[in-house]
DNA sequence: GAATAAATGTTATAACATAACATAATTAGC
DNA sequence: GCTAATTATGTTATGTTATAACATTTATTC
């Protein structure tokens, strides 16, 4: 039986309500809040996340345990995460002067990067201004 | 009652366990490791470590959920690790120009950075040249 | 040696993630 | 349109990572 109410299959679902978020959201807080579109475990939303980061649609953000939509403007650049422990907010960079750093460890060391991970956590401009 | 048999303290137990080993280890990794030590609860891990990592002497695999030492040559500049997901070996790396992309990027978004999380997933070049 | 502070022990549980298997919906070929 | 194969979804259970809450012990200070 289906149990969700229109034709959104559970990708689109949770790509749909995460994509107005400005902080990211944790499996289970998705999990929590789509409950009414008929996502009822785990799992689902477990499915759901990994369809979208394999279409590069999200991100993972790792120090958070936690998931935010893809600007989806990186144009060959590595994103990199600026994390406020105050607000919570969590903002996408592209960098070509990083992306350049990181390609030339990577080429001095001869590691085959896959995956980076860059995530600064801190205080927002907003957070440390307010002050 | 002390469990433990000698005259070192969990932290340092957990350290000197820690120090050898080339790939990092999940809290419940070392816990199951060092039972024999008298270390039979999570809690006293996650103790351990919490104060290694104030004191600078380890660093927390963000990716990996995993614990592993520092190099203790960080000379302001900021720690990056290439990380091989054939083999598990995790490389701690200084770079200077990779820390000067991330200190301008954080000065012109007006980000005041506390702790920078760097991790390339990939292959190292044992693994990568061996194909 | 009593009072305080720091470290450790113990039990329970919260938070994050996946395994295993059953069922339903979609599609591809005939 | 029917059947087979594939993909998506549902369901239950459990594995893994991390912390809360509170009791006890050890070390330090006066």
């Amino acid at each position: 039986m289906r149990t969700s109410q229109n034709n959104l299959n559970n990708t689109e679902i949770v790509y749909n309500y995460l994509k107005d978020k400005e902080a990211p959201l944790t499996a289970y807080e998705l999990l929590n809040d789509l409950h009414s579109k008929g996502i009822v475990a785990p799992t689902t939303v477990y499915r759901a996340l990994e369809k979208l980061l394999e279409a590069g649609l999200i991100h993972r953000i790792e120090s958070l345990n936690a998931w935010k939509v893809c600007c989806e403007t990186h144009n060959k650049n590595m994103p990199i995460f600026e994390i406020c422990d105050d607000c919570g907010s969590v903002t996408e960079h592209l960098d070509a002067s990083l992306t350049q750093s990181i390609k030339k460890l990577t080429k001095r060391t001869g590691f085959l990067p896959n995956n980076p991970i860059l995530e600064i956590r801190g205080q927002c401009v907003d957070c440390n201004s307010n002050l």
